[in-house]
DNA sequence: TATGAATGAGTGTTCATTCAT
DNA sequence: TATGAATGAACACTCATTCAT
């Protein structure tokens, strides 16, 4: 990796430093001194690269979220959300997976910032919304190959978003402490979790497989 | 129902409010401010009711606590935990199920407040953590049965909160802006969370009961 | 005068405070702080009592024209604005000119903020527009006496304005400075002030009488 | 004219600019930051030319006061305020008129700066304070004449300034907003102050030339 | 000459909490 | 029990000014 210098470097740092301090405190919680302090720059600096707090936060999810539609979309495109015959899309599914452990933090302030009522859509719910991701041509080029048939996309999403990546999510948000509380070693865990979810979501896959 | 009067009634009614502005903006979020104009009283009035903000909080989740612990050890008392013949623990979780659609508000407090990282166990694992309810004799003649062996025990906790109790829980807090977001009624996205768990953690369940 | 205790003393102290402080360092060069520390109450308290800073100069500007315009009123009533045989409009245009004199301060505002070019009409103005100041009823009848035609109107009002009303405010203002920077007493330049007026706008109205 | 380039011009922009920024905001309310921006030049050029916000300022005024100074000494030198007979001092009455309305903007701002009060003379006065402007002789020469009775001369300053100057320099900057508020075009009120201007002051000088 | 980056000292405003009655 | 008034400690954000290149 290049170090980077100057502007960008720096900017790259505050961010950084920003994913962390609000997934520990939150967003509300999180101070812009704090942040200033941690990433070593002068407080001010922060409003020269962005224009305030919220703008912070934004310009995380925006980070997260065009890899995240990049790996999405890839799943879907090779047919992830399709039951019927095998195919390869459980290798994307598990780089976007993969993606989700590394991205702790920010999945941390995603699921708090959800949960303030708005009448925005929650962040979260991007996830697995790929509605505007697609282009107009593969859309219908989709949609004829029956893919997109309403009532079974929406309950392919509903099952998927819900028995999927919300357990997921909240395994990655909660391994650590439940580690801790309960006396198990990662290891110990990982095992009951992949166990669970073998029992549960990913039979039903393999269910569907056979259908 | 008695009519609460005077101090308690205020009290009451103080904790009623504090309960929905902290579900609406976090516990950060809220402001003591608010909650006395919403709630009707005088801000210093809150104060001699209870400590400060953090403990108002507090009363919110004892209460939470004291009613669903009860509950889960109906659940646990009844064979909720145990696989093997079908018992009557079903009617036990549809009670705490249906605790959880109205409690609502402080499920989205408490998973915001578990959230923020902090060396104390999440309150969201008392959901599923009832070590510390059980009385001695009990847990002992249960441990006889040979229902809690650690490691079946373990992947059993871990399914339930994860595949079962985590969904659910994530269900109830987004039911609304799922709908708004999806254009779909709330019968519609009821039908389909309900076939989702039937295809996944129930069908789990089932194949349980047949071994 | 009674001493005035508790809140509304304080509140009126803020006010008295704030009105030197601006007329000294303009509304943007004051400071809260300075307000508050002048004023020997917290900085929040202004907050207690007034929505911000702004609103803290519009308090000031409400009270000035609730009094300013009950002058005015009386002096259109008495005849103050129409030409024609002396009346006795004299008395309440002196009443006028001593308020200005006791209110330097918050002219010396008022002119700094109408400087600041703004889509609404400078403050100012209101010194001579008593158009929304005059019932219904009233406003005909002088209307029917004709004398309100526009032309003549328009030609009084901006002979009062700048010839008038502005050389007194302009006199108030910087009377002080004026004796200090060309030595002389308050005494001499309130004389040659009054001879300036008296062969200008008072000999104007001195010719209109005998027409 | 010759068309600036390179640095001298850059340095001519950021005075225009600067010229209107602080006449619209005051010169607290002004920013370092717009002008940089309205005069498409780096902030931290403006350093280079100007030590600092404050040395901006007084360089626009400094080159107002050359230009009024000159100005103000042929109107003296010619008689202009000098009662007696009638002199050739209008025509250059006229010219510092004119170049008022040019100067709107500077006039603006070096009202709201002589509104603040401070220990020095109020930029203002300068329109009318001729006494270091003439030399040493030709002061003498003036006096030997009896031009400069103090007595006489004192009342001639207080006239001119405050029914003559003062008015003028309103109307200038309040010109505009009262045709939006009072609804007439610029026509009809240069009339109507030309109108008042020639009942009061000029009445007074037209007296004066007589007696 | 010119600029992007960086900074110290504010500046208005907020908020949990307390006090006097 | 209840309240209006008061406060200290932040807090997000700003701004004139400087630095390195």
């Amino acid at each position: 990796m290049v170090v980077k210098r100057g502007g960008e470097a720096t900017k790259h740092r505050i961010l950084k430093v920003a994913e962390k301090i609000f997934a520990e405190k939150g967003f509300a919680g999180a101070r812009i001194d704090e942040i200033a302090r941690a990433a070593q720059v002068n407080k001010a600096l922060i409003y020269y690269y962005f224009e305030n707090k919220q703008s912070l936060l934004d310009e995380l999810f925006r980070g997260f979220f065009k890899e995240s539609s990049r790996m999405l979309v890839n799943y879907v495109r090779h047919g992830g959300l399709e039951t019927g015959p095998p195919n390869d899309a459980d290798k994307y599914m598990e780089e976007y997976f993969s993606y989700f452990s590394r991205k702790r933090d920010l999945l941390r302030i995603m699921l708090a910032e959800s949960l303030k009522r708005s009448d925005q859509a929650p962040p979260l719910f991007k996830l697995v919304d790929f509605s505007d991701l697609l282009g107009e041509e593969e859309a219908e080029e989709m949609q004829a190959r029956g893919a997109f048939q309403t009532e079974k996309m929406n309950q392919i999403l509903v099952t998927e978003f819900f028995t999927g990546v919300v357990p997921l999510l909240m395994f990655v948000l909660f391994k650590e402490q439940w580690c801790g509380h309960f006396r198990l070693s990662e290891e110990e865990l990982d095992r009951y979790y992949e166990k669970a979810m073998d029992m549960t979501h990913v039979a039903y896959h393999r269910s569907g497989e056979k259908q």
